[in-house]
DNA sequence: GTTTAATCGAGACGGTACGTCAGGTCTTATC
DNA sequence: GATAAGACCTGACGTACCGTCTCGATTAAAC
């Protein structure tokens, strides 16, 4: 506790000028080609300031996905399920093309070969994120949606991988007819076969 | 032209000891953490012979796989498609784990990254393979296990989809039973709802 | 004229804090290796109240040469004038010695390289010493110790000389016996040959 | 052994640029104000190229000075005496003048603070003009010129003691005619009493 | 006895340079 | 002509101090 920097003297500007320059050098560079001296320059900040307050690039980029995920509305339940999803997917979509200058993108491939970068991003980015659609899951379960003996984990599987297959292979995002399929065809493997939806 | 290196001279030994050196020293440190120089070390050879014939680790790290790739047998055909592809996705799984040593993770992790990467991998080890697997899936299609009217892409998203989706956040790779309930679930949104499998 | 601290108001506790920690960090570290921050530190003071009575790390020494100075007594006069010089040069020679834990030695090499610094070296510490050193020759010359025309600058090269020669070089400071020889030596060229001395 | 750099590859066009670029940094800017990085840019060099081949900015000045005294020619000997001590510290004067912009004054500042560099320093630079100036003493000695019993380290002493003496307090360096009238006085306490010179 | 204004501790800040590391190119000598 | 060895330029790394600055809290002078 005693080795942390004092928060309180913390310098607002500074942070704010060093996501937003971040945030510029991704969509102009690549996140690969980010520096951190780079985003020091473009801030008008110094290097020292950067590591006082994030142990490197990735978790500065971190912090962007944390703020934009604070700020995005819960997911969406207007009661017609797959519309919902595919709102919600759009939205999941949207952060991560184009993959090579989104942030989010490159924080995954990062993340991918940093274990403790790895457990940051699931901790506090991705993991609220999956418990609020998990309960918009829970809540379609409840009203007869989705089987009751339906596994949500599944569900989630089936949803969102089809586009994380489809970031590692560069093989392009579902377009929204597409999306729409996918969809289809998780909800009906969660479906009770005689259901009447 | 004339620049291009002869390959009618090039030395076996060093290329093996290249791709020799290079795996182990994946499985040793993480792919994040190998080095050219490190390489070169190891394999007792300089590194202008490896960037003679590769342009980057990348592009030895995807020759080992692609190496492996050919060694590895057609995706199975017994009969049963539910075992089949369980066989399959188990060896990729096999693979990808554990993603902080396996080659085929790290490289993932770089291509997304470095588009030209991204293309060698997927043009000469992800689409043959995936090639082989459609295929599969298509003789099954032919022999009613699979709707006539389904998607092969769709399902290759269900069925690959969460092996990315849990190798982008660490989330550990499915274990036999839960990958037997992912198949399950794909094979049914893919199946006609009157079928009488 | 407005910003000039008051010093009517300064902490005498502070200023003693910072002397004594500089000196200890000095002879802890050498000299060269003591920072304004770790003065700081060791003082329980803070950078800025360092800054606003001292421009630099010199200064600090420099005064702390200063007051040492001062309560150091004129040099000897007994009567005997190899010996006054004897314990005279043992006092210099202590204080450079050991040239790299000594701030005396410190601060000339800095100074060497800082025309600023060493200015106020030379006016508040070597010049008003030095004065009642060549007073002390000149009551000698008076007493028909020195030649009458004997050049007391060049006593005070012939003298001090030796020193900083010695300092300069890392060959180490004279021992008692060859500085009553430099002193002979000095002294039988600054007497006239006839002398009876 | 095996871990130190190849010289047999090395680059004396670089080691040349360094060297020069080195010199004019000095020049321009006074030894201590010259940084690894200045260097690097001027001569067109890597940093890495320097501390392979030299430990510290020092090293590289040391060489500069060892270089030219390798140049130089020994210690004069026309049979008069003070006249070649005078054209010999008048060579030392030259290179210790003016004091900030001199490399060789700046080393000899930065080795009082740096054992290791001093020890260089003295081994590969001072010690081996020394010697030769001392030869030339010990010839001065055999011809009757200095007393047969005279202290040759006094002597040194005596004639080097007031270059150090006045560069470390920034007293400007004699003049001819000063410089002629420590000579003599040196000479005179070296010489017999009673001598006929 | 209050004001009140400067100093104090703490330490964040923009900088400069450090010394190190790896990338990718080029040179030299060997086979 | 390809190779092993490794020097080279480049550029970024993460760190150490510099000297400046902003913050409340303290404190001594002026009211």
């Amino acid at each position: 506790m005693a080795k942390a920097p004092n928060a309180a003297r913390r310098s607002e500007s500074s942070r704010r000028a060093i996501l937003t320059a971040t945030q510029e050098l991704c969509g102009e560079n690549g996140y690969r080609r980010v520096t951190v001296e780079a985003i020091a320059a473009r801030a008008g900040v110094s290097k020292k300031t950067i590591y006082r307050w994030w142990p490197s690039k990735g978790a500065v980029v971190l912090e962007i996905l944390d703020e934009a995920a604070s700020i995005t509305a819960d997911p969406p339940d207007t009661g017609d399920l797959a519309a919902d999803l595919h709102t919600q997917l759009t939205e999941v979509i949207g952060l991560l093309a184009p993959s090579h200058t989104s942030p989010a993108a490159g924080l995954i491939a990062e993340a991918l070969q940093d274990p403790d970068l790895g457990r940051e991003l699931r901790e506090r980015v991705i993991e609220p994120r999956i418990a609020k659609f998990r309960e918009r899951l829970r809540r379609a379960q409840q009203q007869g949606q989705l089987s009751p003996d339906a596994d949500l984990d599944v569900a989630l599987d089936l949803l969102y991988g089809p586009l994380y297959h489809r970031l590692a292979f560069h093989l392009g995002m579902p377009d929204p007819d597409y999306l729409d399929t996918l969809i289809a065809h998780a909800l009906r493997s969660l479906t009770p076969p005689d259901s009447t939806n």
